[in-house]
DNA sequence: GGGAAAATGTGAGCAGTGCTCTTGCATGTG
DNA sequence: CACATGCAAGAGCACTGCTCACATTTTCCC
């Protein structure tokens, strides 16, 4: 903070992580780099592995804010010191946590979404949103970590949580782009949207590369909001149980995706 | 633990909350008790309320997660156990702000929802969808605490804001049944809803007292619980900034509104 | 009024947390 | 082989929730 501090001129940043070489990959596979990597760096890679193993397990059991880098450094037999040469801060390691499970949750989804046909826009939706719950029912917390309330004097940093953040909004949106395209849209009037009021709401978000390619107008991708919303809204309800006691839960879903689908997807005309 | 253990037979709860005759009213008004109530009980009574609010401070500035007894109990000065004489617990004092979120957000909204004349009930779902928003984006962390992500290791306790979280829910209701005398229910085709799915869904949630006085069949429920799912989903979204950075917020907000009334109320015929 | 009982204030203390820093050892690399 | 580097270990700081023993005050009842 005081540029005139001199105490920090010799000690840059007096031991922390190093960021060594053996990078943390994303996700989507080991990166090929062919590099023999040395004893060290392959150490380094395997202990962070563990640990964002073991912290998942934690996070499952116990939910995020009981989130305790002593009690994984404990688990993988480490002082509770030396985990900091690996994991910068909690912070740090809860961010890596947020976009594994936006990962995992984005390729759960899309593995359900392409085992149907390319026609069946219904089926697809449906299979999108199936896919959602039950990911968010299987592991709440990780749900939680993303669609719930963030972390108090926390926040996830965007440039490194987007891309696997909007991964299944891209999805949803070639969903819609194949509507469209299938003429099946809802005409607006169906949810009384307002086209200059929609066009003034999502401005020029259609402009953002997830659209290239698709020829959506500001009205459809309100729908598609909408829809998402729902589809959202019902899993938060049923993960988070704000409705109360629910007699039958998957049925409850059934009808409320049947709602977001009608958003999105009018009837075949046949 | 130990059964034997003699040092605990004297002392069988020594010193905890003795939640004295001076009650803490739930919040509709002092109760009018004209008892001229001592020092002490009035003493309690200011304290238990200085504590809330303090805490309530510190919730929108920080957070639940952060919300610190000790911290509580400093600003006001007293020493850092002084105050589990008035609070038994944390998690006590979650409960309680729970509490005052849901009477204070059904307040703001029955008033908004109140003001508007009973036969406009476009209006009448708009001026509560609206008053739900701005009171959320007014107190964030306030909405946070009863629709999102639950406080890990604290489970509200079901019987205590029951009342209070279904108060909302109920004012829905109502409007809902007065939908259905205007007739103007859209027809469950809307939604795509299957009136078998909605009664398996619902159950016999009907018979809930929330509904005595209502003759609301499932299907309708369905509807009506669709249409709060988008409702809250947007407002959730926008509080939590899901959706990342959206050009226009009302604009949006108010696409949205539109869309979940449209599965409540059907256009004016006239 | 006086004394017992109940309610309240005080400070020490326990176990846990995130995080920092210094020290010394072992290891990989030039 | 030698040196720089990575790493483990542990002490330590400031904070948390919560308990307990003890002193003080207020209230109630006889």
């Amino acid at each position: 903070m005081d540029p005139l501090d001199a105490t920090s001129a010799d000690t840059p940043s007096a031991g922390r992580p190093p960021r060594s070489r053996g990078a943390t990959a994303p996700d989507p596979g080991p990166d090929a780099s062919a590099e023999p990597l040395g004893k060290r760096a392959r150490n380094r890679q395997a202990v962070e592995a563990d640990i964002l193993r073991v912290a998942r397990e934690h996070l499952a059991t116990d939910g995020a804010a009981a989130l305790s880098l002593r009690a994984v450094a404990r688990d993988l037999g480490m002082v509770s010191s030396g985990i900091y040469r690996y994991v910068e801060s909690r912070d740090e390691l809860l961010t890596r946590l947020i976009i594994d499970s936006y990962w995992s949750l984005a390729t759960t989804v899309r593995a359900a979404h392409d085992a149907v046909a390319r026609e069946d826009l219904e089926g697809r939706w449906d299979a999108l949103g199936r896919a959602l719950r039950s990911w968010a029912l299987e592991q709440p917390h990780d749900f939680a970590l993303i669609y719930g309330s963030p972390v108090p004097d926390y926040a996830a940093p965007a440039e490194r949580t987007e891309e696997a953040g909007t991964a299944v909004l891209a999805l949803l949106v070639t969903l819609l782009d194949d509507v469209r395209k299938a003429g099946r849209l809802p005409p607006p009037e169906h949810l009384g949207l307002v086209d200059a009021r929609a066009r003034q709401a999502v401005g020029d978000l259609l402009e953002a590369p997830m659209f290239t390619g698709a020829r959506l107008d500001a009205t459809s991708l309100a729908q598609g909001i909408a829809a998402w919303t729902l589809l959202l809204g019902a899993v938060t309800s049923e993960v988070f149980s704000q409705l109360g006691p629910v007699p039958d839960g998957a049925a409850l879903f059934d009808c409320l995706l049947a709602a977001s689908r009608s958003c999105v997807i009018s009837p075949a005309r046949d």
